[in-house]
DNA sequence: GTAATGACAGACCAAAATGGTCTGCGATAA
DNA sequence: TTATCGCAGACCATTTTGGTCTGTCATTAC
């Protein structure tokens, strides 16, 4: 619950290879497949999901595979999150899936639930592949929340 | 992916309930289940787990039912989503559920993934029960994100 | 005391999501 | 023209999730 899927990872870990061989370094599946010990046929597809979503280009030939199509600063988790698994929702309510929630008309934590998915979906869209790869040092500030506000808020300890 | 299951929506709706017929009100499954088109037996399978967990206290006997057992402002979502469906992890590879993962020697991303997480976390332990049944205007400049931070950072648009 | 109420407990099942396999086709450069 | 590598989709096993069913125990109103 409220767990990124393996194919979700996968993705990051490919992109995160390739942000570091750039610009224009082309990747095959095999072989990231195997550096990272992941089977070929799902790193095959999530590849393929990546390629039709525009984030990176693919290269069919002999000595081909894939090479970024944007630059990794302009990939957040959140784009690769949703051409991997499709649109996001920690409420299934609000992104459209559940048209048949029983709960719905007598509903009343919807609203904050929904703000709280916002802020969610804004961590991850402030997150990009070049962070990923980058060392703590550099992401202080931006995602480290301890540090990221300037009051306690109502945070029980 | 990344959403809360069925069980969490369904103690958060609990109580949220109870916390507005507080001080010391007692609901019973029966009646919430009834109100918010619950299956009972669901409901009460997710009661007795935050009755153990410490956020209810249970009244076993007729006209008896659950009753909020500590002060609505202390119960975090994230409280009730650990009672409900025990520790959360967004990467299966740093809530000690996956000793297994094929890519922990290699990955090279984990740190900034466990960031993100942790941001997550904090977020969800900053929202409670109180907050949830208020309106947004009590909640804004506290859950909004777009008005939390001072600065743009990275976000990309 | 006893019967009705409501929590407690756990086996059990169906559906969906997830992770993974297999098979074959299509494009292209060596 | 063939080996390489992407493209496509059917297929399957496992896990998670949501839900049902059956029964026991505690309390209190009568």
């Amino acid at each position: 619950m409220l767990k990124l899927t393996k194919k979700v990872d996968y993705a990051l870990l490919a992109l995160n290879l390739m942000a570091r061989n750039e610009e224009g370094g082309i990747s095959n599946v095999r072989d990231i497949a195997a550096l990272y010990s992941i089977p070929p046929e799902i790193l095959a597809k999530v590849m393929q999901k990546l390629s039709k979503s525009g984030l990176i280009q693919s290269h069919n030939a002999p000595k081909g595979g894939y090479s970024l199509k944007v630059p990794a600063e302009e990939i957040s988790v959140l784009k690769v999150l949703v051409a991997v698994e499709g649109p996001v929702g920690i409420v299934s309510c609000s992104d459209g899936t559940d048209r048949t929630c029983q709960q719905r008309d007598q509903c009343d934590i919807r609203s904050p639930l929904e703000r709280l998915q916002n802020n969610i979906l804004w961590f991850l869209e402030a997150l990009s592949i070049r962070e990923l790869g980058q060392e703590p040092a550099v992401l202080k500030g931006v995602t480290d929340g301890s540090s990221l506000f300037g009051q306690p808020l109502h945070h029980k300890g």
